[in-house]
DNA sequence: CAAATTTCAGGCCAACTGAAATTT
DNA sequence: CAAATTTCAGTTGGCCTGAAATTT
């Protein structure tokens, strides 16, 4: 973009600001696809990483609002992807599970994610990509 | 994070949605104590970058709504960062131009954005964070 | 008259705050 | 009673549509 400000074009949080707003645009405009979103998505694969979470240690590991994680998790049910039950051993917490369901739809959107990927990274070549992951990696610590 | 799931930390996209809403987000509280946001911002900048403009080739060039950008010249108005004006050559345009308050204030919000991006980015080397600023460059096209 | 520009009223969605309800 | 957890109601900002008023 030779139109945007070099004021701005010279802060690197400006370009990340702008590159992740990109990036979340394009998966988000897949993901709608489906009825979902980029939460949906990282619902399922921190329950498919770690296993069965209460609500409340699902949005600490992600970073939701707790509050915002109840639509979430009612819309992954509807479709079957996840369940939810009480805690036995403590009835306050909710238990939330990905179903085989949600495996194969959180695989098919892992894929998609990859395509468009590839998409936004065409200008940079193979190492090049890999130095990037590796920095935003370390900036994540 | 290593509480993250690493289905997603695979993903390149996630991670710079991930940076990219850190970045935007600790920029953003620092504007929000004077009363500012992103948008305001880069008004400032774009008027002290390329000079006075009409509201719609601000909107354009910025990628804001039109209809949004007046409350934001609104708001940069009220302060006396920014001077309003119709055009005599076509009376149905509005300059905007920025003042000398408005320049002071934008050198004091970049001096804050870079501390902000020092912080961000202190895992990483100088030639590092140069070659950052230089992939996320190419990615923007 | 048609098109361009600013402005306003409003809708939609995601992110956040605050508080209620239940349970420990 | 205090704290934890889920849930709901309401606000805000960003993005969009539609339309009015003025001017070209």
């Amino acid at each position: 973009m030779d139109t945007l400000p070099p004021s701005l074009l010279g802060l690197t949080t400006y370009l990340l600001s702008k590159t992740g707003k990109a990036a979340r645009g394009r998966l988000a405009a897949r993901l709608a696809a489906d009825g979902l979103r980029m939460w949906h998505m990282a619902v399922l694969a921190a329950l498919a990483d770690f296993g069965p979470h209460a609500q409340r240690d699902l949005s600490a590991r992600l970073g939701i609002d707790p509050s915002d994680m109840v639509k979430v998790l009612d819309e992954l049910s509807a479709p079957g992807f996840v369940d939810r039950a009480r805690d036995p051993a403590d009835r306050r917490r909710v238990t939330a599970t990905i179903t085989a369901t949600g495996r194969r739809e959180l695989t098919r959107l892992t894929q998609e994610a990859r395509a468009i990927q590839d998409e936004l990274l065409a200008p940079l070549d193979a190492a090049e990509r890999d130095q990037l992951h590796d920095l935003l990696t370390r900036i994540l610590v």
